[in-house]
DNA sequence: ATTCTTTTCGTTACCGCTAACATAACTCTC
DNA sequence: GAGAGTTATGTTAGCGGTAACGAAAAGAAT
């Protein structure tokens, strides 16, 4: 008698799908990954097997036989409860599709001292490259080791001009234009705009998509309707008490965030005006702040996982770099957003 | 000439070491896996070969050999940012450390629907076992779809009095006492409660915990000391408002969280008491709003990133439990917690 | 019908590591 | 110092998949 067999944890392997099917193991890792060259009546033979069996390959012999498993680094520091969630479903899926890990750091204060701690850490864990979400993609400290010990990295929304070549966005221009146009088929014509902080780029792009919609709809921007801000609620509050004491006040106001949109219509009741009746509000992100006040924002939601996904993507097709052509490593630099209509927004009043 | 080989992604194997330090493989895989029965020098010859050439062993051939690579899931769902890092951590690292998997999966909205959503997402993704983080460790639908699929669960303070077995929580009334017992020693002896939601068995748990460091120290509690609330801000202003204007006025408040804590120190100082030369106030959870407030609160820590590990190996001992003994599966049901001193507390004025 | 392609499928070897077994070395009796 | 009992190390055979190659079957061309 053969000696015992060592385990038997899985309980359908290949072989046994294989065995059901009539086929070769071989045949069966094909249909599995969607190769061409299988015929049509095997692959769905093959597919009734698995089903009926309800066969689930095994992830670590997977990578193993492909070679891949290259460890994937993610540092996180406190951005929103919400975007870190979506963020990391995003990550993990590409993670998984693509057969490799994702390690995840976090810095407990976005602190230099603690970016430092966890580049070392994740280095030291012989991580392959890296994924920065915000804030620490823009983490100066992180950056440069990295970059000292030739590791990949791929940034999210770093908002910094240069460098944009690992970087994954969005398209602000694009979804701050499509805001505004929101606006004026509301019957807007006199909207106010509140800028960002004037060191990221975001803030460039998201006012130069307003000027632009309002541009091509032959509405003059009278300067009194631009204010300045830098992203915080507090700047939002000062930026809003100019352009509601303006004359004549702007019947909408798009804030380049929800921060400074909450603050606005905060403002905005202070001032006896309702919202929407008698004044728009429109935020920028769908932060958590955009469901926290009253009427909820009407704002531009980020497609997070699929930024995820893309850094993810990007980084492993420059850790894979020497050996092979990109296979199915597809990844968008800048993404499209999404306009979410709420209880902030309505009809231009005659 | 041999076919070519096939990959080389590896940079150094096991065999590398085992060349390097001229023993075998398997004296290799020994010394890694910190098994006895290799002698001293040996095992300084393998570890020196190691740091050498900087062995890092791949986890995937480990997961296959050793018939590891069991699938955990998780399921969060709205904690605070901080404690869902810590968690996590705690998770991956148990993860890592036993040669299994974490699968997390996000419920946008810690609702019934999203609950349901999330539990048959992990369930259809194969994993043998789940771990659930509060909130959704007290979901129904989650806890009953899973005991349906005889799939095992650890759940991490749920709060509920029946089915303890499983469920990972901290050392309420200990810490509970341990903080009281640090207010005597500052000196105070008035000192007030604020008690938790009465459905929850922490509160129970702490309020138990006050009255025996009382008790022990021959302090008399005067009913005007201890006032209801439900883990809220909002209840704490209440509660923190009664305990206020009784007299004697309590010279110290033991609020059974940081949100009521935080809300003591608000109406404390519309009172024009000063924290903490008037009055001490003091929290509980280590939340995000105990350094939000000004002073910050003296509170107490939860081992969270340990309390996670610790639901990981549980699930792990009752995934693997028809087949051998927890080898080094240690878990702790309940955690003991630490008190961080910060500005909130100060000596009772004679 | 025969030969040449192309497509479809099977065979073999091996990914890197470890369980189980085999063997060697070393200790300890008497 | 031979035999028995321990302890330390090596050998072999997989774990469950897939890359590379080869062979058979199906089409296309002569």
């Amino acid at each position: 008698m053969a000696r015992t067999r060592r385990r038997n944890r899985q309980t359908v392997t290949i072989d046994d799908v294989a065995r059901q099917a009539g086929v070769s193991a071989m045949t069966v890792s094909r249909v599995m990954n969607a190769e061409s060259g299988v015929r049509d009546a095997t692959r769905q033979t093959v597919l009734k097997a698995v089903s009926a069996l309800n066969y689930q390959p095994n992830r670590s012999a997977r990578r193993l036989a492909k070679g891949a498993d290259v460890h994937i680094g993610l540092i996180y520091a406190n951005p929103s409860d919400s975007y870190l969630g979506r963020f990391l479903r995003g990550a993990l899926e590409a993670a998984q599709a693509s057969d490799n890990h994702l390690i995840v750091d976090i810095c407990e204060d976005n602190t230099p001292a603690t970016h430092v701690a966890s580049a070392m850490r994740l280095a030291k864990a012989g991580i392959a490259g890296v994924i920065l979400p915000p804030p620490t993609s823009s983490a100066p400290e992180i950056l440069s080791i990295f970059e000292e010990l030739h590791i990949p990295v791929a940034t999210v929304a770093n908002g910094n001009m240069d460098q944009k070549h690992n970087d994954i966005n969005i398209e602000d221009e694009t979804a701050s234009k499509e805001m505004t146009q929101y606006l004026i088929e509301l019957g807007h014509r006199r909207i106010g705009f509140i800028k960002g902080s004037p060191d990221q780029m975001s803030s460039t792009m998201r006012e130069r998509g307003y000027r632009q919609a309002m541009a091509e709809a032959q509405i003059e921007i009278d300067p009194n309707w631009v204010a300045d801000g830098h992203y915080t609620y507090r700047s939002g509050v000062t930026a809003a008490e100019l352009l509601l004491t303006s004359t004549p006040r702007p019947s909408a106001i798009f804030a380049s965030n929800d921060d400074m949109a909450a603050a606005t219509i905060g403002v905005a009741h202070r001032h006896g005006l309702s919202v929407p009746e008698e004044l728009t509000v429109v935020g920028f992100d769908n932060s958590p702040s955009a469901i926290s006040v009253w009427p909820e924002l009407t704002t531009i939601d980020q497609p997070v996982s699929a930024m995820a996904k893309s850094a993810f993507n990007l980084v492993l097709s420059k850790v894979g770099l020497g050996d092979e052509a990109d296979k199915e490593l597809r990844f968008e630099h800048t993404h499209e957003c999404r306009l979410i209509e709420r209880g902030s927004s309505a009809p231009a009043n005659p």
